[in-house]
RNA sequence: GGGGGCGUAGCUCAGUUGGUUAGAGCGCCGGCCUGUCACGCCGGAGGCCGCGGGUUCGAGUCCCGUCGCUCCCGCCA
C-alpha cells in the first residue's frame, strides 16, 4: 500500500525523500533530511538510519569520505534532525537488507548539518518496542505520531476518506459543511453546551448529529448531500468510544431502502478496494428478528457458526418445571450447540456462571451421550424432546448443548454474548475474514420501561415500513438499516417519512405533542 | 453515578509468608570496535516503591484515606 510521493524541489534541507533512495539513483548524489532513527556506530564506521515520512535509508559516515562531517556521526543521536548530503552507492550483496525497501542501497556520506539537537525522548520510536501508557504517549503526542503505527492509522483514515469523495463525487454528491454552534439536535444523547456571549444566559449545542442540516438541505433541492461530520454526544467514554467522533453523513431524496442499501454497498466496496480488501456484492441481508433469532445479537460476527436453535416448540409442556413455566410466562428457549467435545465439569460450570452474570436466570448444559443427554437436568426431559433437541441443534454424540429459557430478548443476549466468547476461545474466528451483513427491519420503536413511553429506536423522523398503528406500537418495523462488520455495526440508516400525516401520529405516539413538533420541526411538517 | 484492575528506574515490568544494600530488559552515559541494520563487547549512572496516615521491632509488601491512570456497567447507535 505504498503511497506516491512527488518528487521534492531542491532546497538547503533535501533533493529526495529518503523512501525514494533506490538503486535507480546508484551514483548520483542525493541530499535527504529527517530524524535519526538509529545509530550503529562501529567506532570507525557510523551507520545512521534517517527517517521522514516515506520510510528509512542508511546513511555511512565513513572517514574517509565524510571528512569534517566524520565526527557529527559519533555525536549524533535518536531523534536528532539532520540533513545530510552524499552519494548513493549500491550495497555490497551480502549486507542487503531484505527488509527495507531501501535496503539495497545506502547513502555514502560527504557532508551532514545538525539542524536540531534532540532530548533523549522519553519511550523509543521503533515499532517493535512494546505498548507505552495512553497517558505518556498523549503527553508526548509528538513522539508518538513518529511510530509506525500511528503514521499507519493516519494515513489509512486519509485514504478512507479520500476514497468516500471520490466515489460520492461520482455519485453526484455534493459535500456541504454544516454548523458546529447551533440548536440542540434530537438524538437521545446528552448535548455539549457553549455559553453564547451575545444572549447572555443561553447556550450553544453542539451536533450529535447533522439530522436537521441535512433534511433541510433536501427540501432545498440539493437531492445529494455528503459530509465527513465531526459530532458531539456528552457521554461517558469506552476504550472504542469518544465524545467528539466523526462519521460519514450522507443523505439523498426520492429514494428507497434498495436504494440506499445499493449505494452504500458500493461504496464500501470502493472504500475497501482502495484498502486492499475485496468484497463481493450484493452482500448478505439479515432481517433483525433473523439476527436476533440465529446469533443472539443485532450485529452478529458472522465469521462463524454456533447459531442458536428456537427449542420452545420441543420443551412447551415439558415436565421439566423451569422450562414449561419460563414458557408459559412468554419465555423463548434457545439452545447452542458448542460442537465441542471435552469439556471440564468446572467450565461447564464457569459457562453457567456467565450465563447468570450477563442476566440469565440459568443456563443448562448437556453432553449428547447414545442413548440421551448427560445433564443435571436429564432427569426430568422425556426421551421424545431429547431426541427432538438433539435434532433441532444438529448434534452428534458427544456435543456439548447450552439452552437458556428466559425473557425472548434475555435469553437471545445472553446466548448470543455466550456464542460471541466461544468463538474466540474455541479458535473459530478467522482474523482475517471480512464478513459484512445489513440487518434489515428493525422495529421502529422500544419500550422504555423506566419513562413508560415508546421511544424511537432510530430518530425520530424514521419511516415505518408499511402502515403505522398507533395502537399496536411495538408491532411496527421501520425502514432502517444497520452495517455490520465482523460484530461491530459500522454504519447505518434509515429512510425519513415523507407524509407529513403519519410523521404527526408517530410524534404523537412517541409523546412529542403537535406544539413542540410544530416549533422544532414545523419545517418538517410544512415540506 | 456504580464496580474491578493498576500506580516500583526515562519506558515496559518482576519483587515469594512483612525481614539485610529494591531487581530485569530496553533506553541513557563512558570506553573499545570499518559492514552494521533491534550491531556487538566492557564499564557506569539512575529509585519520595503516587501521596498522607496507621499497624509492626521492622512496610514496596498489611490496613485506612486520598490523588492519578485504566477497563467495564449505567449512559451512548
Amino acid at each position: 500500500m505504498s503511497e506516491g510521493f512527488p518528487a521534492l524541489r531542491t532546497n538547503d534541507y533535501r533533493d529526495v525523500w529518503c523512501g525514494q533512495v533506490l538503486p535507480d539513483r546508484v551514483d548520483s548524489e542525493v541530499r535527504v533530511g529527517g530524524w535519526v532513527h538509529r545509530r550503529r556506530d562501529h567506532g570507525g564506521l557510523v551507520f545512521i538510519d534517517l527517517r521522514d515520512r516515506t520510510g528509512l535509508v542508511q546513511l555511512v559516515f565513513n572517514p574517509d569520505e565524510a571528512g569534517a562531517a566524520f565526527e557529527l556521526g559519533h555525536k549524533l543521536r535518536s531523534e536528532d534532525v539532520l540533513t545530510a548530503k552524499g552519494r548513493v552507492v549500491r550495497r555490497p550483496q551480502e549486507t542487503v537488507n531484505p527488509d527495507l525497501p531501501t535496503g539495497e542501497v545506502e547513502i555514502r556520506l560527504t557532508e551532514a548539518e545538525l539542524l536540531a539537537d534532540a532530548e533523549t525522548p522519553p519511550f523509543e520510536i521503533e515499532s517493535f518496542s512494546g505498548e507505552v501508557s495512553e497517558e505518556t504517549r498523549l503527553r508526548y503526542r509528538y513522539l508518538d505520531l513518529r511510530r509506525d503505527r500511528m503514521r499507519e492509522a493516519i494515513e489509512l483514515r486519509h485514504r478512507v476518506m479520500g476514497a468516500m469523495r471520490e466515489f460520492l463525487s461520482g455519485e453526484g454528491f455534493l459535500e456541504i459543511e454544516t454548523p458546529i454552534l447551533t440548536r440542540s439536535t434530537p438524538e437521545g444523547a446528552r448535548d455539549f453546551l457553549v455559553p453564547s456571549r451575545l444572549q447572555r444566559g443561553s447556550f450553544y449545542a453542539l451536533p450529535q448529529s447533522p439530522q436537521l442540516f441535512k433534511q433541510l438541505l433536501m427540501i432545498g433541492g440539493f437531492e445529494r448531500y455528503f459530509q465527513i461530520a465531526r459530532c458531539f454526544r456528552d457521554e461517558d467514554l469506552r476504550a472504542d468510544r469518544q465524545p467528539d467522533f466523526t462519521q460519514l453523513d450522507i443523505e439523498m431524496a426520492f429514494v428507497d431502502v434498495d436504494d440506499v442499501i445499493d449505494l452504500n454497498e458500493r461504496l464500501l466496496a470502493h472504500v475497501l478496494r482502495r484498502c486492499g480488501v475485496e468484497v463481493q456484492l450484493p452482500m448478505r441481508r439479515l432481517t433483525y428478528d433473523e439476527a436476533v433469532s440465529r446469533y443472539g445479537s443485532d450485529k452478529p460476527d458472522l465469521r462463524f457458526g454456533l447459531e442458536l436453535h428456537d427449542l420452545t416448540e420441543t420443551f412447551r409442556g415439558s415436565e421439566f418445571n423451569a422450562f414449561r413455566q419460563a414458557i408459559e410466562g412468554g419465555a423463548v428457549v434457545r439452545g447452542l450447540n458448542t460442537g465441542v467435545h471435552e469439556m471440564s465439569r468446572s467450565d461447564l460450570d464457569g459457562l453457567v456462571a456467565e450465563a447468570t452474570e450477563l442476566g440469565a436466570k440459568g443456563l443448562v448444559w448437556a453432553v449428547v451421550e447414545a442413548d440421551g443427554w448427560r445433564s443435571p437436568v436429564a432427569k426430568f426431559l422425556s426421551p421424545d424432546e431429547v431426541a427432538a433437541a438433539t435434532a433441532e441443534l444438529a448434534a452428534a454424540e458427544g456435543d456439548v448443548l447450552l439452552v437458556v429459557a428466559d425473557e425472548p430478548l434475555i435469553s437471545a443476549a445472553v446466548l448470543g454474548e455466550l456464542r460471541r466468547r466461544l468463538g474466540g476461545r474455541l479458535g473459530l474466528i478467522d482474523s482475517d475474514a471480512n464478513e459484512l451483513t445489513w440487518v434489515v427491519d428493525w422495529p421502529l420503536l422500544g419500550w422504555n420501561a423506566e419513562e413508560e413511553r415508546w421511544d424511537p429506536q432510530n430518530h425520530p423522523f424514521t419511516s415505518p415500513d408499511g402502515e403505522f398503528n398507533p395502537d399496536d406500537p411495538g408491532a411496527a418495523r421501520a425502514k432502517a438499516y444497520d452495517v455490520v462488520w465482523n460484530g461491530w455495526e459500522i454504519g447505518g440508516g434509515s429512510i425519513r417519512i415523507s407524509d407529513p400525516d403519519v410523521q404527526r401520529t408517530v410524534f404523537k405516539a412517541i409523546g412529542i405533542d403537535e406544539e413542540q413538533a410544530q416549533e422544532r420541526f414545523g419545517f418538517l411538517l410544512e415540506a
